[in-house]
Parts: C-alpha cells; sequence; structure tokens
RNA sequence: GGCCGAGUACCCAAGUGGCCUAAGGGGACGGAUUGCAAAUCCGUUAUUCGUGGGUUCAAAUCCCACCUCGGCCUCCA
C-alpha cells in the first residue's frame, strides 16, 4: 500500500499516515461546526479537506472511522472575558431566528421555536448537514445512510454531557484540575508539563500575552492564567445540566476530549481542525484527554486547514464577501464546483476563493463530465485485458503520487486534465473499461461527477412558472429559426439571458440552464 | 508587542538548489465549427518567480533586510 505523508502539526514534519494497528481502520476525529448559523465556506473549506484526507486514505485501501462532531452546546460570544462571560450565542442564534420569523423570512415549512436552545441547534444543524451531504462530506452521507449510526459518526455534545462528566471527575481525583473559589472546574496546565508541545507555546509566553483578554476576576481565581475552564456553575445559561460542581455547562474543549474517547478510544490516529483551533482548543484538547487516560498520546497526528480569504481580502460580513455554502448553491454554483474550488489550493496556504475561480472550476467539472460520459458510453461489459494503459490509468498513478505527498491536490487535478487532453488516438487505443475505472477512482477523491448539478434547473424562489416560460420561449425561437427568421430568434435569446437563463443549440436541440448570480 | 505562515503571468495555482528559457485550469488572442452566438476542438500567451542585497559553478527554491497579506497569543474552520 502506499504510504500518504501528511505535515503533521505535532512534529512539523510530513509524516506517514497509518492505523494503529494493522489491519484496524485508520481513526479520525474532526472538529466540525458549530450550530448557532450557517456554515460558511471557511469552515467548509476545513471539513472538506478533512474529507479529502479521508478520501485519499480509502483510495490506498485503508478502512477509515471518521467522526465528525456537530456542536450544540450554546457558549458565549464575549471575548473580552473569555472565561464564559458575555452572552449565550443560542440566544443570539434564537434572536436571529425571531426577527426572520417575523419577518417572514424563514424558508418555507419550518418552524422554529426561536426559545429553544435545542430547537434551534437541531435547526442549523438539519441545515449543515444539508448543505454537507450537498458537498460530498463522506461522513454526512454516511450518517444519513445509516441514520443508527448517526450519533456515532456526527456525536452531538448535548448528548454526550455524562461521558464529559466522567472526564472532568476523573481529572479532578487525579490532581489535573480543581474547584476555583468562584466555583468553576480549572485544569491545571502545570499538571502536565506538554502542554505546549502541539501550539509551539510555552506556559511562560502565554503568561506574557494573557493578560489582553481575559478579565481581571476569572484571572484572580485560577491557580495560573493558562488555566482552563472544564465546567461552569451558571443557573443563567441557557442550556445546563446538573453536575457534581452544580448546574452549569461544560467548557469549550473537553466535549471533543470525551466524543472522541467514547467513540475512536484512548488514542486516534488524526485529528483535525482549521488552523485556529490548533491554539488553544486541541493544545487543550491534548492536555485533557491524556490526563485523563494517561497514555502519552492522544492524536498522533494533528491536520490543520489554514484559513480561506475571499476576492483577497478577509471575509467579513460588513465588507460583503460573506459566503455560505447555500448562499452560493442558491445563485445556480454547483456543488461540485464550490467543492472543487474549495479543495484545489493546498490546505496549508491561505486559499483565495473567488466567483472567477468557482466558473473556473465548473468549467473543469463539465469537461471531467463529459469525458466521463464518453468512457462510459465505450465502456465495455468485458475488458480487454491485451489493451495498454490509457491516459486515464496512467494519470492515477500521478494522481495518486500526488495526494501521497502531503495532499498536492493541484497536482492530483493537473494529471486528470492531462488525461482529459489526451489524443483521441489514445483514447481510444486504450481499454474504455480501465480507463473508467481510473477515472472513477480520480473521481472516488474529487467527488465531483455525481454533484455538477445544482438548483439550475429548480426555478428560484418566487419564480415557480419559470421553467415553463423559457420551455415556452425556446419551442418559439426553435420556430422562427426553421422559419430562417434570425431577427426574432435573436431577440428571444436576448431576453431568455435578461431572464438569467442561458441557452445551447446543440444537436439534441436546445438546451437551458440559469446562469449563476 | 511576541510567535508562526505566505507573496509565482490578467486571475486561480503547482514547483522548495541543476530535468524550470516555471505544471495544470481559467481568461485573452488567432484558427476550425456555427445563420449569428453559446458550447466544443486546435494553436499562441512568464528568459521570469514581492523588493533590495548575499551565498553558490548553479537560486523561484538557501541566507539577510525591507514591503505586503494571513493566522495565533484563551470567540473563531
Amino acid at each position: 500500500m502506499q504510504a500518504l505523508r501528511i505535515h503533521n502539526t505535532l512534529t512539523r514534519r510530513a509524516d506517514a499516515v497509518e492505523p494503529h494497528a494493522d489491519g484496524s481502520p485508520v481513526t479520525f476525529y474532526s472538529c466540525g461546526p458549530t450550530v448557532y448559523d450557517d456554515a460558511h465556506i471557511g469552515n467548509f473549506r476545513s471539513f472538506l479537506n478533512a474529507d479529502v484526507l479521508r478520501r485519499t486514505l480509502e483510495l490506498l485501501g485503508h478502512r477509515v472511522h471518521h467522526v465528525m462532531n456537530i456542536t450544540d452546546v450554546g457558549h458565549m460570544t464575549d471575548d473580552s472575558s473569555a472565561d464564559g462571560g458575555g452572552e449565550d450565542k443560542m440566544a443570539v442564534a434564537g434572536r436571529r431566528i425571531a426577527e426572520a420569523k417575523k419577518a417572514g423570512k424563514l424558508p418555507a415549512g419550518t418552524d422554529v421555536d426561536p426559545g429553544n436552545p435545542g430547537a434551534i441547534a437541531d435547526f442549523y444543524a438539519g441545515r449543515f448537514l444539508e448543505d454537507a451531504r450537498a458537498l460530498g462530506l463522506k461522513v454526512a452521507l454516511e450518517a444519513h445512510a445509516h441514520p443508527e449510526r448517526a450519533d456515532a459518526l456526527m456525536p452531538r455534545p448535548t448528548r454526550c454531557i455524562p461521558q464529559m462528566i466522567a472526564m472532568i471527575e476523573r481529572l479532578v481525583a487525579n490532581g489535573h484540575a480543581y474547584v476555583a473559589g468562584d466555583g468553576v472546574v480549572y485544569f491545571d496546565v502545570r499538571s502536565f508539563p506538554a502542554y505546549g508541545a502541539l501550539s509551539g507555546n510555552t506556559i511562560d509566553r502565554l503568561r506574557e500575552g494573557a493578560g489582553e483578554r481575559i478579565s481581571a476576576e476569572n484571572q484572580a481565581q485560577k491557580r495560573h492564567p493558562a488555566d482552563f475552564m472544564l465546567w461552569k456553575p451558571d443557573m443563567s445559561h441557557l442550556m445546563r445540566w446538573p453536575s457534581p460542581w452544580g448546574e452549569g455547562y461544560p467548557g469549550w474543549h473537553i466535549e471533543c476530549s470525551a466524543m472522541a474517547r467514547m467513540l475512536l478510544g484512548d488514542e486516534i490516529d488524526i485529528h483535525s481542525g482549521g488552523e485556529d483551533n490548533i491554539f488553544p482548543h486541541h493544545e487543550c484538547e491534548v492536555a485533557q484527554s491524556r490526563c485523563a487516560t494517561g497514555r502519552p498520546r492522544f492524536a498522533r497526528h494533528w491536520f490543520h486547514t489554514r484559513h480561506l480569504v475571499v476576492e483577497g481580502e478577509k471575509m467579513s460580513k460588513r465588507t460583503g464577501n460573506f459566503f455560505t455554502a447555500r448562499d452560493l448553491f442558491a445563485k445556480g454554483h454547483t456543488p461540485a464546483a464550490v467543492r472543487l474550488e474549495l479543495i484545489r489550493t493546498h490546505y496549508r496556504s491561505n486559499a483565495n476563493f473567488t466567483l472567477q475561480g468557482l466558473a473556473d472550476c465548473q468549467r473543469m467539472i463539465d469537461r471531467w463530465s463529459r469525458a466521463h460520459s464518453e468512457l462510459l458510453s465505450r465502456a465495455a461489459p468485458s475488458p480487454d485485458e491485451s489493451r495498454p494503459a490509457g491516459p486515464f490509468e496512467r494519470a492515477l498513478a500521478s494522481f495518486t503520487d500526488g495526494l501521497c505527498d502531503d495532499l498536492n491536490v493541484a497536482r492530483a487535478i493537473a494529471a486528470l486534465n492531462e488525461a482529459c487532453a489526451a489524443p483521441a488516438v489514445e483514447r481510444d487505443a486504450a481499454c474504455a473499461h480501465r480507463e473508467l475505472a481510473a477515472m472513477l477512482a480520480m473521481d472516488s477523491v474529487l467527488g465531483v461527477l455525481g454533484r455538477n448539478r445544482a438548483a439550475e434547473h429548480a426555478p428560484p424562489a418566487g419564480d415557480p412558472g419559470l421553467a415553463q416560460q423559457v420551455e415556452r420561449l425556446i419551442a418559439e425561437r426553435t420556430a422562427a429559426r426553421a422559419a430562417k427568421n434570425w431577427a426574432e430568434s435573436d431577440r428571444i435569446r436576448d431576453a431568455l439571458a435578461a431572464m438569467g437563463v442561458a441557452i445551447k443549440d446543440g444537436a439534441q436541440g436546445t438546451t437551458w440552464s440559469r446562469t449563476a448570480g
């Protein structure tokens, strides 16, 4: 089996990814979304890169046990008092939903109680899963296909509170956590000398920067400024549970430690997230997990995706370059193009998401789709083994080499493009059956061929009669063309363009699609 | 302020000491095709790699300085 080498944040070099034991599945935990709002394309870049890693492992013949959490505990918004101050994010989401409801902007067929945090979380979790499936996130497809395993594949912290409490109890019992004067349970970072190994921080250096974002009152309760919260008793929090330390809610990091352990065991092979998770989130996870399990390791391999910028600028709602996946689908972009645009740049570079790039991806995918249809139509039921390897079979080798080299997706894509551009004589000489298999193997990682269809023929919201209208105009234009009435024909084409509909005159008649945007 | 990444053509983006007078895609331009378009097919499109120095027989790749952008320094993918 070919080795996949991936940069490991922990060791700061490219390490081979392999299961902890021969023949076992690779255990893989991904930090998933919070469900206080729709996930944006930056979130999805991180999830999709994890998906590409998982699919690459599967292409190489590994089995992968992949888990991605969906965080539904209401955390706090205020960053000036980071140890539990500010406003509950679930409350903010509830207000947003209440406003949308009032304005009649809630999607048809949905009714959410804005005062019920569980309902809010379910609402956004449902939307996330829809987007995730559209984009081909395999773990979401798997959870959908096996509802009985959904909670084990995409766990929710609110359903795992006992496991978190058990882990915190263990940490308190073995001296790695303590109850402070304010009743809050903190992890004692000085009890864990390896704290900082993942992020490259040291406890001393953290102390220097610590003064800026943490309120003095909170700091005064802790033994060390870097100590972080495990449980906060708080009767005012929207979501709260009974615990040995009083009714309240868990700290931000403990959920992943508890769920990873519960579902994948004390040590896991890969753990992924966005680059901002390295510190403090993943650093704290390592500390909690190792101190609770007593193991020398938590995750063997840490995989972090760098952030995304949009049109060269940091994505922000204010500058108008903020996109959720569903925003793009609604504008007519295919999930395939969104997926490819988000995975085509190396995961350790800042990617620049652009509308032009999305269009580029769409054209590439359309070409791959044509090549795929062509192979499909030529593939014989029984392969002719005597034929030499064709362009796609050869491309699969360099495609795989590219991916094995720290997930070089750009190189993999170039290999596929070159196969599609191979001269017809070469293509005809090859065994179409094997060529098709090679192409599907490549798509098993890229994951675009089955997703190259958006809502393009679905009429846009508020205009259900569009399809019939378009068909009628096309029929009129076809008649005009038959009569060689070019002026009328062009007038209809312009009218369709004004409606946001592009047409193509092909051998099988005229086809149409909505223009994105 | 401290620590970390990154800057390659009009755009996206590989390449990390000689195979680079720099992959792949898009765009643009020229040609084929088309009533005209669109789509498709063929061809052309960086002697140059943020800027200035340095090391080396050899640098996009290593070193130094500067500029610009991004991340982290207890919300964040």
